[in-house]
DNA sequence: AATTCGTGGTT
DNA sequence: TAACCAAGAAT
């Protein structure tokens, strides 16, 4: 062990000189550096900054998110993904209003105990917001510290992740908690990266039990990683009397509390089409037809990769003046018949985002009665 | 302990 | 391109 005894200052040191300019470490005031790190949940902090300073300049304070509708919170998140750390969010700043006093609590336990704040976020907010000397272990920590000493243990699996944490609380310079944290972290996500590490400029290589073992690509041991089912779905997009039929998601599950095109997984022996009229009538009660097909997008995610079929759809034997139907909604809490241009006040998944973004100019034409069957087609973007 | 929960970038 | 992965938390 001690040939890691002294590398901490040679960390602070480099740390110095290469701490990005990013929006929250500018004042460190405790509220934005909770919003950042729970929006830096397992996302690249360069994709976060955008989302950041606009949240920042809706909700400025504590008392301003705790007073805003989750609506609003929801769509400020679209396009971030884990949306349950939007509504987390939303649910501790309303606690931290009620039983704080409108005050980012500054006690670890505190914080801990509020909603979407673990042992990283907690140990983060105390030592960056407030200069605690607590440790914030998170995927760059324990990378870093696997080479550096050479952790054997699977490093996502919890006895890595002890020896991973006890490690860095023994190497916390006391006082210095912030700049640890931060530049273990920084380190790991610009220098000491997953992929290739780039060890000749690391000036933390004389003290890398990795490297003198020759075993930094061994390290971290990684644990077995799971297959991806391949998900065929199809949603559409029923237009009627110049209106587009749109759901609130469930509270519970994915994209929780998001707005959604109806639809569903494609049962083997269906087309899309087939699927997306049945999911229609199992969802809502309309019986619909397909009259073109829109889009198929392809997205993933952890572990689905997932094929969407997206139709057109109208309703069978409605003509187009008669009043809009109500649903009876079997996979949704709510629903609305929105006009075009209102669509982009509703959080959707990114794929349903996709197809407004791609096909907006194209549904607006059809709500308002102009389009004939030929309609404009996107741009086909095929590679190779 | 193992899953679930998104999304986009990198290699 | 397919696989991997990111300033994790909740269940």
């Amino acid at each position: 062990m001690s040939e890691n005894a002294d590398f901490v200052p040679l960390l602070l040191d480099w740390f110095a000189q290469n701490r990005r300019d990013l929006p929250w470490r500018r004042t460190y005031d405790p509220y934005g550096v909770w919003v950042s790190e729970i929006m830096a949940q397992q996302t690249q902090l360069d994709r976060v900054a955008v989302y950041f300073e606009r949240f920042m300049a809706r909700f400025p304070s504590v008392a301003a998110l705790a007073s805003a509708d989750e609506t609003e919170v929801l769509k400020a998140w679209e396009g971030l993904g884990y949306y349950s750390r939007a509504r987390n969010l939303l649910a501790a700043a309303r606690r931290v209003m009620a039983e704080h006093d409108g005050r980012l609590p500054a006690d670890f336990a505190a914080l801990r105990a509020l909603p979407g704040v673990g042992d990283y976020t907690a140990g983060a907010v105390a030592a960056i917001a407030h200069g605690q000397d607590h440790v914030a272990v998170d995927a760059n920590v324990l990378r870093v510290l696997a080479r550096v000493c050479d952790i054997d243990a699977p490093i996502k699996e919890p006895a890595g992740k002890a020896q991973a944490t006890s490690l860095a609380r023994e190497l916390l310079p006391p006082g210095r908690a912030r700049d640890y944290g931060e530049a273990l972290m920084e380190f790991g996500a610009l220098l000491c990266r997953p992929r290739n590490p780039d060890c000749p400029a690391c000036p933390l290589a004389e003290h890398c039990a990795a490297r003198r073992l020759n075993i930094v690509a061994d390290r971290p041991v990684l644990s077995k990683s799971k297959d991806i089912t391949p998900l065929n779905v199809a949603t559409g997009v029923l237009v009627h009397a110049g209106r587009i039929f749109i759901q609130k998601r469930l509270p519970k599950g994915a994209w929780a509390n998001l707005w959604e095109f109806p639809g569903g997984r494609i049962e083997a022996g269906e087309t899309p089409e087939q699927a997306v009229v049945r999911e229609f009538a199992e969802e809502t009660g309309f019986a619909t037809r397909v009259e073109t097909k829109l889009a198929v997008i392809r997205h993933g995610y952890t572990t689905y990769r997932v094929t969407l079929h997206c139709c057109l759809l109208r309703l069978t034997d409605v003509p187009e003046t008669a009043p809009l139907p109500e649903p009876t909604l079997t996979a949704a809490q709510e629903s609305l018949w929105a006009a075009p241009d209102e669509l982009s006040r509703y959080a959707f998944p990114a794929g349903h985002r996709k197809l407004i973004e791609q096909f907006g100019e194209s549904l607006r034409g059809r709500a308002s009665g102009g389009w004939g069957p030929e309609a404009p087609r996107p741009p086909t973007r095929r590679k190779g």
